[in-house]
DNA sequence: CAAGCTAGTAATCAACTGATAACATGTCAA
DNA sequence: TTGACATGTTATCAGTTGATTACTAGCTTG
């Protein structure tokens, strides 16, 4: 296999570890037995296990800021209508079907004090969404908070694995109904 | 000293510590060093890493809980009122004066996939304070819901150490100064 | 004083971690 | 054919980690 394809393959396998077990709970090996490959070679790939978690991460931003972009090119942007943020909220939806996405974006957010360059990653990341809403949409700041706000909710009822468990409890089961929407809902828990 | 001293001593060090490195990121030898204790003592302590976490995690929790309460206890409920929201978000702003605190509750909401009981034991917070909302104020699922998310994004600010660095980066200011309020906002600032 | 309890520490361990160095294998151009 | 480069692996290492064991000093009670 060439070296891209490969890099690839150990990039989405990271992904999927890191997004179980965060940065600091993560190892190299972990992450070399889910892509299939040795240890020594994830490691010489990326330098770091750090540059390989921003990697990792720097594509999960990218990822969403992507499809917050195409989404508001589809759409007709009135920040004054809520059927508009409902809509991009929607599209946050379609990311869930990547549930490792936003967990390892979550996971980014608070490795921030182990590893300062993870840190001003995350800065960087949420300044830019955040700038990405308010200049393509021309909301208030407390609109794009909200929007933000309502984003970060579902990062941690994703993390804490609510959905899943949104049977054994009702009232984690209606926070969860009412953060997700029934449908996407479904689809989290069928997921995990 | 006695045990029982002793024993808030190292629960108050392994506070600071896990805020600063999370769950899987801080040593017990970490916790005992901020203590001034020796690792071993730690450990028998509590049993266990998981166990100590733990511990530390609940008393995170009951504090929000006891804040929440005892604002709500203060003020008179009006779920339809804004004023009242905020007072009560306000509340929250009292707990960012043991930033800690947070940063705990944080960490143990995105520990679980890698210590199920720590998972198991963050749904049950989490559970627990939607309960408390929902039924001390009588509001919507949707505006417990909006509470709690700006709480999220609160928890995830402080812990990319936003208010911290609003200076570098306009947008980033901007954000955290909408979401904190611009008095707890200096306040963050002073601290960090 | 001696026996026992409390509050600790020092020494040690096996497992794991990130990283390095050395080696193997295959492919392709001169 | 041979040499160089790309794609990997095996072997190894020093440091760290959570946990166990065995020990010690101080107090208290009979």
């Amino acid at each position: 296999m060439s070296a891209p394809e490969r890099r690839e393959l150990v990039l989405a396998a990271a992904s999927r570890a890191f997004a179980r077990g965060g940065y600091a709970g993560t190892s190299t090996d972990a992450v070399a037995r889910e892509a299939g490959v040795s240890q020594p070679y994830v490691v010489r790939m990326f330098g770091t296990k750090a540059e390989l978690f921003r990697e990792v991460f720097a594509r999960a931003s990218q990822a969403i800021q992507d499809t917050f972009n195409s989404e508001i090119d589809k759409l007709v942007v009135d920040a004054e209508n809520e059927e508009f943020w409902n809509a991009l909220g929607m599209a946050y939806g379609e990311l869930i079907a990547d549930r490792d996405l936003l967990l390892v974006m979550m996971h980014g957010f608070t490795a921030g004090s182990i590893e300062p360059d993870i840190g001003a990653q995350a800065r960087t990341c949420m300044s830019q969404i955040y700038s990405l809403l308010r200049d393509r949409t021309g909301c208030t700041p407390e609109r794009a908070r909200e929007f933000i706000a309502q984003g970060m909710l579902l990062n941690t009822l994703l993390a804490m694995q609510a959905p899943e468990h949104a049977d054994e409890d009702p009232a984690l089961g209606e926070l969860s109904a009412c953060a997700f929407g029934s449908q996407l809902l479904a689809e989290t828990q069928a997921a995990g």
